[in-house]
DNA sequence: ATTCTGACGTGGG
DNA sequence: CCCCACGCCAGAA
């Protein structure tokens, strides 16, 4: 608890609890843990998720709906199959619909505190 | 110990 | 309206 690297945790716990078939933001994640303007420690930390079948770093995109991260998994391609997998539509690095597909983990954590 | 970078976001010109 | 710069904080070199 409280730990220093409790901040990756708490963005763990937020990716963990996102819908299948739905997306946040890096924005939404850091607002959910009282991070708010640490948005880029949100991604950087996703970027250590990579590997936990638990934490879906794949359904985080940006405030855009851009796949800013897909690089980062192994393939440029990986992170958009497994949104298309998921029912979502990704074209151009761009999430369609992104805004009827967000979610936001404010309302779904009470407890990420 | 210090310095730089980094999956963003918001603000200002 | 579009483009540039700054701010954030933590990990790695």
């Amino acid at each position: 608890m409280q730990a220093k690297t409790d901040f990756f945790e708490r963005v763990y716990t937020i990716v963990r609890e996102v819908p299948y078939g739905r997306v946040t933001t890096y924005g939404a994640i850091a607002k959910a843990i009282y991070a708010v303007g640490s948005a880029r420690m949100v991604g950087y930390a996703l970027s250590a998720a990579i590997g936990m079948p638990d934490v879906p770093a794949h359904r985080v995109v940006n405030r855009a709906g851009l796949l800013t991260g897909k690089h980062h998994f192994g393939g440029a391609r990986v992170m958009q199959d497994l949104l298309e997998s998921e029912g979502l539509v990704v074209t151009n690095n761009q999430v369609q619909n992104f805004k009827s597909c967000f979610w936001d983990p404010m309302p779904a954590n009470p407890r990420a505190i």
